[in-house]
DNA sequence: CATAGGATTTGCT
DNA sequence: GCAAATCCTATGC
């Protein structure tokens, strides 16, 4: 996939079916960020699916309440959520009609704007004891491999909380043109249980819906043979 | 109203 | 491999 290429925005129906299909299919989608200072492309490499309220692991399975009041409402919307105190995680409102879901954006690699995300980067005061990211280590295919890592790289916060992106101007998600859709998808698909749900009980973290281009380098963790 | 713990990342041991 | 950083949410009294 190329640094400039054209995308297409995904319609309504992509985002309005089961939230583990949704998943699968944003392998190889990509998310535009646009700011003053300049704009940042992410192919998607790594997603994860949580359902509703019957999903354990969910943040639904309160029921909706006001943080999770987006996922039961409009597909195709941001669901921004801070964990740990100081971590912003990315998720894409879906669902089947009627149901609540999103799909949360685990890895991405930077196709464009690359220095732009260097610079959050080093500028960055998030994560342990107040350090700061090495630059030095900042390959392009590490920088957004992880779910924090791509709110970081996008400078995504929870007041995209209900931005449209299908036709954001801010931050948006589209197709890359079939043949290069199809090159970064030729690599196939893997699955596994979802990162960090042991609390949700054994049926409910063990569940594939964790998704990922195989072998893909941006991978915030390997996948089990599968 | 008080409190436990989290869909994480980092640097040090 | 471990624990810190840090704050919001959900839950329980």
């Amino acid at each position: 996939v190329s640094a400039t290429t054209r995308l297409e925005p995904l319609p309504a129906a992509f985002y309005e079916r089961p939230q583990h299909e949704v998943a699968a299919d944003l392998l190889g989608m990509v998310l535009v960020r646009d700011s003053p200072v300049g704009t940042v492309e992410a192919l998607i490499v790594e997603t994860e699916a949580y359902g509703g309220p019957e999903d354990l692991a969910s943040h639904a399975r309160a029921g909706k309440t006001a943080r999770t009041e987006p996922m039961f409402g409009a597909v195709g919307r941001a669901y921004v959520y801070l964990v740990y105190g100081m971590h912003h995680c990315l998720n894409v409102v879906a669902h089947a009609h009627g149901a609540a879901g999103a799909v949360l954006i685990r890895a991405a690699l930077p196709l464009a704007g690359v220095d732009l995300v260097a610079a959050r980067r080093s500028g960055s005061r998030r994560g342990a004891r107040g350090t700061t990211a090495r630059l030095t280590r900042l390959v392009p295919e590490r920088a957004a491999a992880g779910p924090a890592l791509v709110c970081q790289a996008l400078d995504v916060d929870r007041s995209f909380t209900g931005a449209d992106l299908i036709r954001g101007e801010a931050l948006r998600l589209g197709r890359p043109p079939a043949a290069e859709l199809a090159m970064v998808r030729g690599a196939g698909v893997v699955t596994g249980p979802r990162v960090g749900v042991d609390y949700a009980g054994d049926e409910w973290a063990s569940r594939p819906w964790r998704f990922g281009l195989r072998g893909h380098p941006a991978l915030s963790r390997p996948f089990r043979a599968s």
